[in-house]
DNA sequence: ACACTATCCGGAGACAGTCTCCGTTAATAG
DNA sequence: CTATTAACGGAGACTGTCTCCGGATAGTGT
């Protein structure tokens, strides 16, 4: 076991600075924001930066766990509705609005996707608990496939996401053909 | 009209060298591989290799086109198959497998992908005119909704694509899903 | 209030990758 | 064979990533 010691007031607060700078700078430029550039935006030395992220995945990795998790207590939420399918439905969507709002991010992260980092994997656990709940019902009720697993929702919405990153009208209209295709064949 | 000298021999041919060391660098290394290293691969000064290919993405460019336009041939062959149904889902496995082989293609591409440049409308155009034949047929024979366009059908297939990049064992699975989105509601 | 020290800050700079400039080499025309 | 000029290739400017360490400061004991 680690002594784990409380960060000093300073540090925390600068941490605090560079995870905020960093969010709007990803979300912003995308992957090609510079590091030294968040460290000068949030107020901080390149050094302070680099201590707390000590590389730019590291650093991505951690405003994107805080995204991720922001997503899936909103999903939580949406567990309690009434109509199940109406709720899986209305969680896909908020992931759209997600990446619409920090599409840099999604971009960035998309890179270092085969990465299976202590981090990714949370994310990714998240994730599955999220829509696994929301799944389970809408099967429940007989608005989605049996065989339908929680990583393949995950997959195809991230899917329909991606792809239409640069025709968001479009997205809706995937988004449908998708659901379909997850329904009982009647 | 500016007038188009040909390439001098040696040059069409380091060109070409620069090209192939630039196709197996980025499907080896992906994104990451240096321009540099390629250059020394391909056995050309760095300047060599930047006077053909002005920048990174010009090169990437240049490689996908030669890919894409391949991939697209072999949909033409298709077109004759008897069962148009089928011949789509065989154009749509043949470009899983080009993914697989080129990742790090593909994934490079991804990055730049909302850049309109001409060679990427080419792209995008050769893709459309191959599908949209395929599509066609396969409407015809009732097998497909006859609302889809060509780009949902591109759309869909290339999110599959890279949302199983690191889970390729759920790809067919995926895509039967999507597939069975996009048959008519009977 | 004061001093002490573990912790943290920040910027100079090492290193790596991208891309440019220009003197040299060699393909091609006449 | 010579002249012309496209093309080569490497030295190095520039930019971004990340490290190192002298100086500053929050937290602690008195």
């Amino acid at each position: 076991m680690t002594t784990e010691r409380p960060l000093r007031a300073d540090a925390r607060r600068n941490r605090e600075r560079v995870m905020l700078a960093a969010r709007d700078a990803f979300s912003a430029n995308g992957e090609k924001a510079t590091l030294d550039d968040i460290a000068r935006r949030a107020g901080v030395g390149p050094g302070t930066l680099y201590r707390h992220f000590p590389d730019r995945e590291t650093l991505l990795e951690a405003v994107y766990r805080d995204e991720i998790s922001a997503l899936c207590a909103r999903g939580e939420a949406l567990a309690a509705r009434e109509d199940p399918s109406e709720a899986l439905a209305e969680w896909l969507r908020m992931q759209f609005d997600y990446i619409k709002a920090r599409r840099g991010v999604g971009i960035a992260v998309k890179q270092m996707l085969g990465t299976d980092s202590p981090t990714m994997i949370d994310c990714k656990t998240m994730m599955r608990v999220a829509v696994g709940d929301l799944l389970r019902r809408a099967q429940e009720a007989g608005a989605i496939r049996k065989e339908v697993e929680p990583d393949d929702v995950l997959r195809l919405v991230h899917g329909v996401v991606m792809s239409t990153e640069h025709s968001p009208e479009s997205a809706d209209r995937l988004l449908g053909f998708v659901l379909d295709g997850l329904r009982p064949p009647r």
